[in-house]
DNA sequence: GATGAATGAGTTTTCATTCAT
DNA sequence: GATGAATGAAAACTCATTCAT
């Protein structure tokens, strides 16, 4: 069957944002929770309060498309994680990270965005797929590691590390932060933060040169 | 597809051992490389030199008691990587830790034998069905533990942060070294072995103490 | 113009005839291009400006009503082709055919009225559906059987010929003149007739007497 | 879904030549009836006695491989019908015309091999899918018209005509004969032949110069 | 007149699993 | 030990059709 016709009308969600907005967010739940291959379509139009999967397909033009949209609008919201208010930018790279982590925690992990899980899924995808969101990914690390370089500059983290894989280390733990990290659970949010902050500074620190 | 009954006894084929690490050993590149639910019985079958997939349920009852085993394996080598020498049983708890890094990244991270992976499929599985497995992980679990707190105790290592946390943590980081390291890259073994024990001891040191 | 008579009611939409003409024409078009099964209503309703396919259903009681609707339309123009000037009807069986010839050429199969294309979608239909059009369809093949007849009369065409098949096959080859002849191609317009006229023409005279 | 791994095994029906050749023989039936977009995955299984419509791919890769399969098929067969024997090869244009008539019919027609149906398919399917099957077309097409211009060459056939479209048409008329010879009808066997015969044969004669 | 939003029935396709040989 | 052949269940997707607004 021809896919080139498919979806010649709907410009997905275009009309009704919220809709479409409400309807990414149980894909990304359903998603999250199953991983995109074991996720059905059935079940996200049945959580979207829809009778029936077919009826999925006047917003969506496939499983993949979902997906798709769901990593961009991941990654748009993780950019806007990246501005930084004034006093803030004029800091030193230790203080800058530490509050980047709590920006792209409060964003990004809490919300129902778990770049994690789609990155996971990325697999899932041809990579001419990523195009749009190769930008925006970029953007993300360039800022990371920019104050990674500032703060080698300034002497506080330790001048021999590599920053491309720190930041993929430090991506990685804040991303995962859904693993283990219960809202409800033993350790409160502030000191869930606080750990992070803490081990990821002085993990990179300079020797001889405490964090704190 | 969920299987209805659980093991009542082992398929024939285990009885050749060779035959059954073979076939163990090539269905857990292919649920590497594609997760467990897009893998396929029929590439794992193919892979393994059959010319159908049914040839497979000769060896295997499920592709579920696949990953089962799959996971088994795994942590059965996960614990061997838990024995110290004399020399190093006698140390810190930084040097103890240390070396623990050195021996779990040799044996979980270079064999094929993804751990982080396969923790991933996790929930591809009923949670009873992981009985046989927890104990090992356990075992794991309370070595690093042990370690952390040790280090604590002789004053290395933060007595702030939270053991269980920073041990989830640490074997985050390890189990999913694949995604970031090439052997063939730019960064040599001995330099990523470095980057993880000097990131993981400085991240849990004393403040005020530098681990170096 | 009345709607098929199949219709418990008419669609409202009939009232703006030439709207509902427009309609119908992209429908020949569409039809023509992907076959009835293929063609979907949503495209039919883009093409027609409509943003919605639902929308098409203010003109349309079906899809399978469009078809009957075309089919209706094809036929009665048909059924015009069959009138001839006066001089011409009073000419022997070889001319007039040659007349029809160029009559059915130029309102069948130039203007977007594919028989031919309807015809093999008849399967699509039961029977009864076409009984509306049946008579206009029996027209068409009497009158051509009619000339046959009187140039066998006349001893021109093959007195030993079947005129039912003549006739079946004479209409198949005009009605299909669309899947080799290009107006833009390399045969003029006049050399197509020209062949079917002496192709035609030639295979039915009778045996000895040469059509020319 | 990924489409790259299918039938990973599985080299249709090269292990069981015959029953490869039923299904598709069933699947030209049914192609034949409903057309390809018309006609149903599930009921060719059911027709080649499968219990399911997935049992099918067992065989397949997808329907339109099906298709695909069928044309081939029918094209080799139609190749097969070029051969004639000395007495034929030997003799003038419209004795060998003739002649091929009869072979055409016979194979073409009369097994379930209806090319002109399956031509009328061809939308369904990308061009290059059709490169297989080309140079079988054209061997076919090459035959015909080496023996119209034969024709020609002898005076026989009329050198004013296009043998292209010669061509075409005489395909057209023989490989719709399914749409109005019945085997249990009016006329017999040998009269549907003959008509054809000597309504192609006159067709194409040369002015003045009659067939027979 | 037209549209957004749905619905249900059907389509092709995939895949784990079984079993006689 | 292994294979060919199947099976059933479920997946993604399509599409004619309906209807409140």
């Amino acid at each position: 069957m021809k896919r080139a016709t498919t979806a010649a009308f709907a410009p997905r969600g275009t009309l009704n944002e919220t809709r479409w907005n409400e309807i990414l967010t149980i894909a990304a739940e359903v998603f999250f929770q199953k991983g995109y291959e074991a996720a059905t379509v059935r079940e996200i139009a049945k959580r979207a309060g829809l009778l029936n999967q077919g009826s999925l397909y006047y917003y969506i033009k496939s499983k993949e498309d979902l997906l798709l949209a769901l990593i961009e609008r991941a990654y748009t919201q993780a950019v806007a994680t990246l501005e930084e208010d004034d006093a803030v930018a004029a800091s030193d790279g230790p203080t800058r990270l530490a509050a980047f982590i709590v920006r792209w925690i409060d964003k990004m992990v809490l919300s129902n965005n778990p770049l994690a899980v789609l990155e996971r899924e990325f697999r899932s995808l041809e990579p001419s797929q990523l195009d749009a969101v190769r930008p925006l990914r970029d953007a993300c690390n360039a800022f990371v590691r920019a104050v990674i370089e500032q703060g080698i500059a300034e002497g506080s983290f330790d001048g021999s590390l590599d920053p491309s894989v720190a930041l993929h280390n430090i991506f990685f733990l804040l991303n995962n932060t859904h693993r283990w990290y219960r809202p409800a659970g033993r350790l409160s949010y502030d000191a869930m933060i606080d750990w992070y902050q803490t081990f990821i500074l002085r993990g990179l620190s300079a020797p001889g040169r405490p964090a704190d």
